[in-house]
DNA sequence: CTACGAGTTCAAGCCGACTTGAGGTCAAGC
DNA sequence: GCTTGACCTCAAGTCGGCTTGAACTCGTAG
């Protein structure tokens, strides 16, 4: 396939120019020469902006997605800063699914209040958010979870 | 249970006091008086911050979240409202998942680029990367309280 | 009764992720 | 060969989500 002008580049993906030129500055992608002014990308662009999406998608920082893309593919973290990453979604993902759930069910729920509701409870307890309820046993403090409260400054 | 100072909210949530000042601004939470200076919080805020935790961590803002809290529970929003959050729920959480399999899988998988990887480029597709139409939805890390350090700048 | 320290207010600052605006430049069309 | 318009650069602005700093105010210990 032939190279392609920004202009293509974002009306393949959708991302604007500007975010274009952004990401290029941010290192996230690389344009592969210019045709007059305009930059030049290497097809393979489009599937990497797919990767760099969908890392955005999955709540990831620029930042963070610079450094698992190297120049040319994906991995350039090791297995074990790749294995947290996907720790990181094993957690986030019943909390979204949990959300998801009591979000529709909110939608139908008979209660006056959905924290009087089991099917609500369950769900915010499944989020994992339950650390906060007025827990008549005090299970654990934050700072015993991770490595505490924020670290302040 | 007794009323908690603002101290005692955020040891037991992991949420920083200027958070919960910044919350209360904002109109997430209530204060429900003083003690000298010190706000007092009804045990309840505990659950409600578990609320607002759980829809940060689910890429929620928190104007959003505002609009779904009333002041006494949670459904504010109509049937259609709370629908249209579970849908886009619906389309993010295969994106994470699709997510964590790519990470886990580029871990260990042999492939040089990983785009050569059928498996991987199956999670990519599955994620939706593929197409960019919408813009990419999850703003933020959300990190969520007491679950880890909190990166700071 | 005074001093102290923890919590308060308000304004300003900061980071991430972009967008916008002013002014420059280039290749293409007339 | 000059105009035009798309893209360029660089600086500044915006927005969300907090944090920080300076100056202030209480309740409590001594």
């Amino acid at each position: 396939m032939k190279d392609l002008d920004i202009v293509e580049v974002s009306r393949h993906t959708g991302v604007p120019a500007s975010t274009l030129r952004y990401y290029e500055e941010k290192g996230l992608i690389a344009s592969i020469g210019r045709r007059g002014l305009k930059r030049l990308f290497d097809p393979a662009v489009l599937e990497r902006l797919a990767l760099i999406s969908l890392g955005r998608a999955s709540g990831f920082a620029l930042a963070e997605i610079a450094e698992m893309l190297t120049p040319e593919g994906l991995p350039r973290m090791d297995r074990a800063r790749l294995e947290a990453k996907a720790a990181e979604l094993d957690r986030t993902i019943p909390r979204l699914t949990a959300m998801r759930e009591g979000l529709r069910h909110a939608a139908k729920c008979p209660a006056e209040r959905p924290m009087d509701c089991p099917t609500f409870r369950r769900a915010v307890r499944l989020a994992g958010a339950g650390r906060f309820e007025a827990a008549p046993i005090a299970p654990f403090k934050a700072e015993e979870v991770g490595s505490g409260p924020r670290a302040r400054h």
